[in-house]
DNA sequence: TTACTAAGATACTCTTAGCCA
DNA sequence: TGGCTAAGAGTATCTTAGTAA
């Protein structure tokens, strides 16, 4: 990542004139100290859930998915 | 989304010849009913997590905040 | 017939240079 | 001085055509 250029080419991606690659958004996701999906999160909710979800432990996510099924049960019955 | 070069273009991809452009992916996201956020999950949990978080509704996801972050503190205490 | 690959056409981004506030 | 924009260079993907199994 060129750092001449890092301003023009963060003004496009803002302005919408042009779209950051994927390997791009990797590098910003490293710099801003967020996980990759965090910028495909549509609401901000579910990015907040992204970056508390990308902290836990693999044990951790596999109980979180334990309970979330399990309330899902609840609201669709 | 021209279906006629779609299944060069899925080899391409599979192959790692070629990377799909973000807006591809979120008519793919949209074939497969994921959420988009899904092709950038680092493990199979988050990504069962990020489809689960999904169907959820806005209040749900804000309940499931305030739950993570409670238990996060005790992990850190 | 289906899965896959190669190569050119096309369209995109990245860089440089420069303008406006 | 810092933020923003324009246009060309370079590089990526998409499409077509064709091969192998």
């Amino acid at each position: 990542m060129d750092e001449s250029s890092a301003s023009p080419r963060m003004n496009q991606y803002e302005k919408g004139k042009h779209t950051p690659d994927i390997n791009t958004l990797k590098l910003l996701a490293n710099e801003l100290g967020v996980p990759l999906n965090y910028f495909f999160c549509e609401d901000e909710a579910t990015a907040k859930l992204a970056c508390l979800i990308a902290d836990m432990s693999e044990s951790e996510r596999e109980a979180l998915i334990l309970t979330l099924e399990d309330s899902t049960l609840d609201s669709e019955a």
